[in-house]
DNA sequence: TTGTATGCGTTATCAG
DNA sequence: CTGATAACGCATACAA
């Protein structure tokens, strides 16, 4: 492992120059600089990004800090496509990528500050966190930059990027109040998702601008988990028959519904229209195709990384990403019998 | 930011003192080191693993080499899964991941050691490299320990976890034989993947063992990609109708086949069985339900990250980790006509 | 244009 | 049991 020290020697130089001649400085006469880098090449140097960290106090690094880095999630491709989009963005720009993946167990051990400040992050990413996660109010607290995925809140060092849940929602909604239905159901998350409350939002505003009175026996919390909706949605639609329609805040969870109504004999479309949140792959493999709402996940990561390098470098910028996202109109909805 | 500095002065001790009450040496007074820690504690202290990396060479890092990190794989969630692995694996043991994530442009700008020895990674695991890339090289000849996923290289500082898949092939082939299926032709990847190369093994040896000739036309290359084996399974089948079997060596490659079937109006399984490989979520969502070779990613991971943590650790393992795989009969592989 | 000296935060060596 | 002091590899203020 040589160092700048080794080169020095050879080259006949002090460490500075050396340091300089790799560094670009102009201050350096080019044939100099040229032994220099040649004697480097020749020694195969490679600078120690550690060591320029401890005196630069920069790590050019960015923690990524995933609730759950888990096979849970698997199935929606939700955190792997947020993930590219941050690696392209922030190796763009010449960050590497810290994977900092947490549980409650680690979180009781390890402060979010703490955590951050052992690996000298310059600033974090975090996705998939609950909106009661302890590490949130840390954040805020923090003085390291931050930006949040679907949690929106806003500060001096903290930014987040998310969708236009409510907005995702009314337009999932609203198809299905064009289509002619006036039972809609919603098969929600849970409280702790930000999403869920926006998303309910939109479904209430929608359901009040087609004059449909809203009910609250009509929405049902899924947990955001495939099984757990399909056995809500099971009973559910014995004791409902009258609903033809249900919106769902999440694909995973529509897919449950589509197997509690196989179960149930209840025909997609015609008998039951469903439309899912997240346009996962799976989405256009099912059968029928699941009408649902798209999310660009690559997107929000790489604007993620984007905002937070701009705050990184200081850049004034908006600190609140809103992407927009569409509905896709599939297979599973359909005119009410 | 509190140092130890700050903390001997406070407490009145040197920063020696400080560092070895904090670090458990057992040649401290436990009162002192009491105190110190409750002014660490004071003082919000978290330690700066920057600064210890650079004095004990160690970095407690080990770096994810993925060539490539991209939504291309998003549909299987192999890459995704191994992270998973990987990532309980290594953080079980107190190790960062550092994610690298490279194309062929930026590994021309910077070789495997460099990246290496740049953040000082104290091993890599790489994903997804084909056969001729030219990290592969590096590897061998670097003193940085790897392990490596499906390529089986195996050295003083090098390991490999794999899958049998000469067996897993042989199995799915087998399945098909045993069905009477005579004329069985492979959709295989590509030939820089050593899987296969294997897998291409693992079928012809179950022909032989079935007395079934090898024809050479018999074998495609959809380069992993289902838009490519379907277009080269369209035009096959409008060539070879006596063919009424077909092993995928991936479950994306097997979902193109199935689609080129449908255009061509061959019924699966009745007209044409097929089997992939992988085990993909998507595989038990699409119609009719795919036949495969299911493959434990996230154990491919975890094995990975843990061959790698005792070759790090000095400890005396096989460098070469083999895991079964099996096949899960499904829906698209029947007796032929 | 180049070199000397100092420090980043920590651990290790050695002496007390 | 504790404290100076040096060292890790590099960058920078200042001097020459």
């Amino acid at each position: 492992m040589a160092t700048i020290k080794d080169i020095a020697k050879v080259a006949g130089v002090s460490v500075t120059t050396v340091s300089r001649a790799l560094n670009g400085y102009d201050d350096v006469n080019e044939k100099t600089r040229a032994r220099i880098k040649s004697v480097a090449e020749e020694l195969n140097y490679s600078p120690n990004a550690v060591a320029r960290s401890l005196v630069k106090s920069k790590t050019e690094t960015i923690g990524l800090l995933v609730s759950e880095l888990s096979l849970s999630g698997a199935k929606d491709m939700f955190t792997y496509e947020i993930m590219c989009g941050i690696n392209d963005s922030s190796s763009n720009k010449g960050f590497d990528l810290i994977l900092f993946s947490t549980n409650s167990a680690k979180q009781k051990a390890k402060s979010y500050s703490q955590l951050c400040r052992e690996r000298q992050v310059e600033g974090v990413i975090m996705q998939g966190v609950k909106i009661d996660d302890p590490y949130l109010i840390e954040v805020i607290d923090s003085n390291i930059p931050c930006v949040l995925i679907d949690v929106e809140i806003e500060g001096e060092n903290v930014g987040y990027v998310s969708t236009d849940n409510v907005f995702g929602a009314q337009i999932a909604v609203k198809h299905l109040t064009n289509l002619g239905h006036r039972n809609i159901a919603i098969m929600n998350g849970h409280d702790q998702a930000l999403v869920s409350q926006r998303r309910l939002t939109g479904y209430k505003k929608q359901l009040e601008e087609a004059s449909i009175p809203f009910q609250e026996n009509y929405v049902l919390n899924g947990n955001f988990n495939e099984q757990q909706a399909e056995e809500m949605a099971y009973s559910f639609f014995q004791e409902r028959p009258e609903v033809t329609a249900i919106f769902c805040a999440s694909d995973l969870m529509a897919l449950g519904v589509m197997s509690a109504a196989k179960r149930l004999g209840l025909k997609v479309p015609d008998e039951l229209s469903i439309v899912g949140y997240d346009n996962i792959t799976l989405a256009q493999y099912v059968q029928p195709q699941l009408t649902t709402v798209d999310q660009d996940k690559y997107q929000m990561g790489y604007k993620a990384a984007k905002l937070l390098i701009d705050m990184l470098e200081g850049n004034k910028t908006n600190r609140k990403v809103i992407l927009d996202n569409q509905l896709i109109i599939r297979e599973t909805t359909a005119e009410p019998k």
